[in-house]
RNA sequence: GGCGGCAUAGCCAAGUGGUAAGGCGAAGGUCUGCAAAACCUUUAUUCAGCGGUUCGAUCCCGCUUGCCGCCUCCA
């Protein structure tokens, strides 16, 4: 079955052809890493690992790279904002390094708790100076650069192709717009490819280069990273959104102007979650972190529902109630699936008639541009299905979750009884069968202030731990 | 100002040129000493508004209104 991914450069969906048959390389923009990411960010990571768990879910081998921007990214495009990281250091009283690093251990902690995949390669800025210099020295011998008192700057005139990405209409209104501070820039949408350090000061990061002591411009490091462990030329380059116009464009025009290849076959870009009042703006220094959900009691996975209930390619609209939808639907699809863990045994069974028409389903909608909120429909219909018996509905939610990532199944049961209340618990047996109701009941409550709810079904009392909300 | 996108039930959100997935919530019922859980049923004659194309449009085109993004730190 064709895999069909929207790409951003021809805006149309179209069937995704690997350059190398049975391989998929993978190049997605990470984060800049002067604080911690929040939750808009990381649903572009949710994003990009429901791709990379679709194509591996087709049978392709994912040579997956992520950036670690940890030098170069100006607080502004206009190219005269300072550096983030030496912003953050000058915040935090810590040096640059310190900042990268903490903030990378985190950012990769958030990945970890949504149950994304980590990529096969990560890169770092800092490690790649020489790739990067080497790049910049390419664009240079094809004539692509020039000098201004502040660095070296990429000559957007001089590349016809400029701009594709976000459409030439755009790229004209932005040079015709009043809105870009010039500087010495002969073009509004000319960037520098590295950056000399103050005169008279010195910068934490730093580095020699053919042009004088300095740092790499942001968007050079995509284009350096990705031709070392990609090749010139690779198959899926994802971001945000607001990488389009701007950051994405401009790591084309390097690589063309450096390697004569546009980088990438397919351009996908996951679009922003929306928040009602609240700022996404990292600027503001108020934003939602991953971590203030745990805090509240959500598990980062009902976060990961959430993301995967709207398309990667429509705004989400972010709000607690819904936040809380997720978290409750996630706890019920995995009840539903303990209820069938016990159904199915453990025995192996061949599989039934059914099942291959579910897994079709499936991966018809996972197929068509990642279409996950679907997905999660035919799990639900899946689940629903008595035609199916419980042994090929268990496997195929096996499978699924490799593709949604939820830990729908294997998960600590939660069922171990703490040993004061197996004792509450043996006392209202006792009080039940005297028909003593209010201390049975008074038992319950007993029981329900320790977090642990008491059911009675026919098979007597049943203790479970309390869902969110109880 | 330039460019782009969105508008579907109480909330979130898929989707299709032939009359609307799924989740959450809500309501009723079965079960229960009462609950809880589970199960069953109900919950958009309608897809922002107004025109147009069509045998037929929520889905195509135009306009209007509202919201959002990028161009100015954001994924």
């Amino acid at each position: 079955m064709d895999i069909k991914l929207y790409n951003t450069l021809n805006r149309t969906k179209e069937v995704f052809r690997p350059i190398r048959p049975g391989h998929a390389g993978l190049y997605t923009c990470g984060p800049t890493v002067y604080d911690y990411a929040h939750i808009g960010n990381l649903r572009t990571y949710v994003f990009e690992d429901a791709l990379r768990r679709v194509l591996e879910y087709n049978g392709l081998a994912v040579s997956h790279v992520m950036n670690i921007t940890d030098v170069g990214h100006l607080e502004s495009d206009a190219d005269d904002g300072e550096d983030k990281m030496e912003k953050g250091a000058r915040r935090t009283g810590k040096t640059a390094w310190q900042i990268a690093a903490e903030y990378t251990a985190a950012f990769q902690d958030d990945l970890k708790s949504l149950n994304i995949l980590a990529p096969t390669v990560w890169c770092k800025a800092t490690d790649h100076i020489k790739e990067q210099v080497e790049t910049i020295r390419l664009i240079e011998r094809n004539g692509y650069i020039y000098r201004t008192s502040d660095g070296i700057y990429f000559d957007t005139a001089k590349l016809p192709s400029y701009g594709a990405l976000a459409g030439r209409a755009n790229i004209e209104g932005i040079q015709a717009g009043s809105r870009v501070e010039m500087g010495e820039k002969r073009t509004a949408t000319d960037f520098a490819l590295w950056k000399f350090s103050p005169k008279g000061g010195q910068r934490q990061m730093e580095w020699d280069s053919p042009w004088g002591k300095g740092f790499p411009g942001w968007h050079i490091e995509c284009s350096a990273m990705s031709a070392k462990y990609l090749g010139t030329l690779f198959d899926i380059h994802c971001g945000g959104e607001d990488h389009i116009a701007v950051h994405h464009t401009n790591e084309i025009a390097q690589t063309e102007a450096a390697y004569g290849t546009r980088l990438a076959n397919y351009w996908l870009h996951g679009f922003f979650l929306q928040l009602g009042e609240e700022k996404m703006a990292k600027s503001s220094g108020e934003f939602l972190q991953l971590r203030l959900l745990v805090d509240k009691g959500y598990d980062p996975l009902a976060y990961r529902y959430f993301c995967l209930g709207g398309h990667y390619r429509t705004q989400l609209k972010f709000s607690w109630e819904s936040l809380t939808a997720a978290q409750k639907a996630l706890e019920n699809l995995r009840a539903e699936v303990g209820r069938l863990v016990l159904a199915a045994g453990g025995g192996e069974e061949p599989e039934g008639p059914a099942a291959a028409a579910w897994r079709e389903k499936f991966k018809a909608a996972v197929n068509d541009d990642l279409n996950m909120p679907q997905a999660l429909a035919v799990l639900w219909d899946l689940l629903k299905d008595d035609a199916a018996t419980a042994g090929d509905r268990l496997s195929l939610v096996r499978e699924f979750d490799a593709v949604l990532g939820l830990r729908l199944i294997d998960l600590p049961s939660g069922n171990e009884i703490p040993p004061a209340l197996a004792a509450l618990l043996e006392r209202r047996k006792q009080a039940r069968a005297g028909k003593q109701w209010a201390e049975s009941d008074r038992l319950r409550d007993e029981m329900a202030a320790h977090g642990y709810i008491v059911e009675d079904g026919p098979g007597g009392q049943r203790l479970r731990k309390k869902r969110f909300g109880e």
